[in-house]
DNA sequence: ACAACAATTCATCGCGTGTAGAGTTAACTA
DNA sequence: TAGTTAACTCTACACGCGATGAATTGTTGT
């Protein structure tokens, strides 16, 4: 049982490990946070020098960065923006619960960065400034609509916080549809209701 | 200008260091989350040396225990829940914007901590259950009492991270009785009136 | 076929970390 | 006042970390 591979490039494949290091990144940051997921822990589950992970990405913030691209917030949101606005808040808190809010999303994992890494926090607000709440204000009509999506935005990370990290039973436990069903109405209000 | 203070015990002042590391420790972990606190930081904020910290607290982990004991959740709540009903959710609002949210303050430290060490996490969430939602089954007269409590909770931690840790400008910048107003009104839901 | 290049491992460096033990001085007790 | 205990600093060890540079092997362009 030969532990190590033989060094030197790899047959066939070129950009496979590649992804594999990405993965594996972002299963490790998830689980760990920025400071305790080592770049050996990374590589060894991708089955990888650690070497390699630095040849590939540089330093490990870069690898973090790398890690955590981030869709297209206008591409997310605009099927929701574009729906019955008497819907919106139901349709916006089930997307987030279901695909953000799902054990193992990046999201998760860069939430839990955020915290504690200056860098990850930076990428965070500066995606939701940029994309989400700039598309808030193409899309949603009604006053001060960056705040309204603000309001909606900590509502639901604190929702992720302690239903994921956390892990709250009373948050944990429920099936997102129930999770939806108290939480839809607050988030309508923020959207489109009267403020304050 | 000589650096270091000689050995051996100080005159005086017996447990006044001890406070000392224990605020030092407070900050500095608030400042930047479990790992990435060294003890050796903290230790010279405390203007002491790094093994006085271990000499008195142990491990890392359970200075922070000791740096980050939380108050009787009861005494805390207690006033809140005995006023008027129509009143609990601004009252509630901005007793945790106010103490709670404030940056600096332990609890931020250990919301902060909590996203990547596990021991922290069991802190906060053993502190929630036991107390804030013991608290909430004690005091509050509706159904499900800790689903309530859980619901606000979750709302409020949420602004304290987009205020406090990412700092997004629409929650960190305005002065606490703006956000009370738009958000007293959700929490006064989640606590007394119809769920979903 | 050959040269250039990219992918990969290996060996290792330097640093900062948490922690431990030994030595020194003051406070406490009888 | 003698002896014990507790507070405190010094020195240092062992470990794991991120990062680097060189060596090895496959791929690609000509």
């Amino acid at each position: 049982m030969s532990r190590t591979r033989p060094p030197g490039r790899r047959p066939g494949s070129a950009d496979v490990t590649r992804e594999e290091i990405l993965a594996a990144a972002r299963a490790t940051f998830g689980a760990s946070g920025f400071e305790r997921a080592t770049i050996r822990a990374i590589a060894g589950k991708a089955s990888v020098d650690p070497a390699l992970v630095h040849h590939h990405f540089g330093t490990k913030e870069s690898l973090f960065a790398a890690a955590h691209e981030l869709p297209d917030p206008e591409a997310m949101l605009a099927p929701i923006f574009s729906g019955p606005p008497a819907e919106m808040g139901e349709q916006l808190t089930r997307f987030y619960l279901t695909l953000v809010a799902a054990p193992g999303s990046p999201a998760v994992s860069l939430i839990r960065a955020a915290a504690t890494n200056e860098g990850a926090a930076r990428m965070l607000r500066e995606f939701l400034e940029r994309g989400f709440l700039g598309a808030a204000e193409r899309h949603l009509e009604a006053t001060e609509p960056r705040r309204r999506l603000a309001l909606c935005g900590s509502h639901l990370m604190g929702v992720v916080f302690g239903r994921v990290i956390l892990e709250v039973p009373e948050l944990a436990e429920p099936p997102i549809e129930d999770l939806v069903a108290v939480i839809a109405p607050t988030i309508q209000r923020y959207l489109t209701g009267d403020l304050g």
